[in-house]
RNA sequence: CGGGAGGUAGUUCAGCCCGGUAGAAUACGUGGUUUGGGACCACGGGGUCGCAGGUUCGAAUCCUGUCCUCCCGACCA
């Protein structure tokens, strides 16, 4: 099979899908917008989601899980929330199916087996969790509730594109109850920044912390703060939110708790997620015509070692000496590979790791072990180098950092680069078409004003930064004043 | 749901216009030679040509219907 990768010049989704599928992440399923997470891809995934569970408990969170069906009578409690994600729910209508009489070896619905009341298979789980809610806080003593829980859910969405939008995704989503409205708001910016602080230090790519206007705003939130992360066409992608539900929800499900002063008062709600999309994110934002690039904090693979051999005999001395430095390697944390088939040359395993994105690689045989040197090729610049094999493990320990440093400083220049300012609407539409980014804007902060533009241009207002230096200019369409820029861009 | 492309071997695709016994590359199996950037030779296994009708002596090929997939839009983490 050829394993050339479209380049991105050519079409940027195929490039997209053949970095997927050919790196063995993920591939289409027998079932329409859900994806097949393959073994490597989910090691990945994994890789991720523990780092992010161990930040979310250092954060004083647990996790708990709660059901997949959410009854259509809870869905409707929130009026917003209902109707943000009405059209894009799958729904549950009957629990059998029996034999078609027409037809042997086939079966249809049992129109028997009609449930009463329909089930939502949950888009989210804000209904389900706070409906359990009710029952877990009476008093301010039962507060905060800090709850976590990994999960699927379903949003039918009309068009999927792997890991990026896919119509079953994993994810993460966090719940929680506040007593006063200051703490929830606190929690919503801690969990935004622990967002933050995961997707740049172990997924090394920037990211910019904001607010999402009115209209960008998740259904049934007062508050959506977001991170966004620039991808290499030029687009934006969303790759966490962290919501403050204020006493939505709180009201929609009768979650009162009594005060000191024996008050009884709503609670104060938040959540925030992310999902398997990081993953999109990753391969979007570091990816290359060769293949993945992963950054080696969170790669399934972070040293891969080949070895190069001519008969038995070599191949015994070499088995050796990989033997020795795997357990250097191992000793001090690293997670590696040794690729000893002897079915596959090395040239085409060389291909093969270039394409699935680790980070490391070496390579060894007698010619090296002559001069006690080894190989070490790094796959984000694809330098190669020599070392002497007595200091390769501590050499590699420190490679990896630097990968890992270098792959973010990478993407945040670019990501710098593609931040620009622009004055006037001709040179806003002109950016958008030929340079793409975030484009740095006044807007008159009407929702109408960002529909138009989003019809004219696509382009979407993807936050207003937090801390955002206020300027007084004039709106680029309306020409109205401003008081503050906002960043557009054209987004997944 | 609109617009485009496509469904033929595990995979990528050719064959279709102009009907006549199903092809290539690659992958797979066996044996051998190989092994420092996707090796080579020999032999071998593998496809009711998406599905259903129709035309015809004869259909992968022509006609009608239908299902599915991908890409571009609308919707969205």
């Amino acid at each position: 099979m050829s394993k050339e990768i479209t380049s991105r010049a050519t079409d940027y989704s195929q490039w997209y899908n053949d970095l997927v599928i050919k790196g063995e992440l993920a591939d289409y399923s027998a079932v329409r917008g859900c994806m097949v997470i393959k073994p490597y891809g989910f090691a990945l995934w994994e890789n991720m989601r523990d780092a992010l569970d161990r930040m979310f408990k250092d954060t004083g969170h647990v996790n708990a899980y709660f059901p997949l069906f959410v009854p259509k009578s809870l869905f409707e409690a929130e009026e917003k929330n209902a109707e943000g994600f009405a059209k894009e729910c799958a729904i549950v209508t009957h629990y059998r199916l029996k034999a078609d009489p027409g037809q042997k070896g086939k079966l249809i619905v049992d129109p028997e087996a009609k449930l009463e009341e329909e089930l939502v298979i949950r888009p989210t789980s804000e209904a389900i969790i706070w409906n359990t809610y009710k029952n877990w806080i009476q008093s301010y003593r039962d507060l905060p509730v800090l709850v976590n829980q990994w999960a699927n859910v379903v949003r039918w969405e009309m068009r999927t594109r792997l890991f990026l939008r896919t119509a079953e995704f994993l994810w993460q989503e966090g719940h929680t109850a506040h007593a006063t409205s200051e703490e929830a708001v606190e929690e919503t910016v801690k969990m935004l920044n622990v967002y933050a602080d995961f997707v740049e230090n172990w997924m090394a790519v920037p990211v910019i912390k904001g607010v999402k206007t009115e209209s960008e705003r998740f259904a049934g939130a007062v508050d959506t703060y977001c991170i966004e992360a620039l991808m290499q066409d030029g687009k934006a992608l969303q790759t966490g939110t962290s919501h403050f539900l204020g006493q939505n929800f709180a009201k929609a499900f009768d979650v009162k708790f009594s005060d000191k002063d024996n008050k009884l008062e709503y609670v104060w709600a938040t959540s925030w997620g992310v999902s398997t999309r990081l993953v999109g994110a990753l391969v979007m934002a570091h990816s290359d015509d060769q293949g993945l690039v992963l950054p080696p904090k969170i790669a399934p693979i972070q040293v891969v070692i080949v070895p190069i051999y001519k008969g038995e005999d070599q191949k015994r001395i070499v088995d050796q000496k990989v033997k020795e430095i795997s357990t250097q390697l191992k000793e001090l944390g690293i997670r590696i590979k040794y690729d000893d088939n002897d079915n596959a040359r090395p040239g085409w395993k060389f291909a093969e790791y270039e394409m699935k994105g680790v980070p490391v690689r070496l390579a060894l045989g007698v010619r090296d072990l002559e001069k006690n040197e080894i190989e070490v090729a790094r796959r984000d610049s694809k330098e190669k180098r020599v070392v002497s094999i007595d200091s390769i493990a501590v050499y590699v320990e420190g490679l990896l950092k630097e990968i890992q440093a270098s792959m973010y400083e990478k993407a945040k220049t670019y990501r710098d680069a593609h931040i620009t300012n622009a004055e006037n609407w001709d040179e806003f539409v002109k950016l958008l078409d030929e340079k793409g980014g975030f484009i740095s804007a006044h807007w008159d902060g009407t929702t109408e004003t960002e529909e138009i533009i989003k019809e004219k241009t696509k382009a979407t207002i993807r936050c207003i930064p937090l801390n955002n230096q206020q300027e007084s200019g004039r709106c680029i369409y309306s020409g109205k004043p401003s008081s503050q820029r906002v960043l557009f861009a054209r987004a997944y």
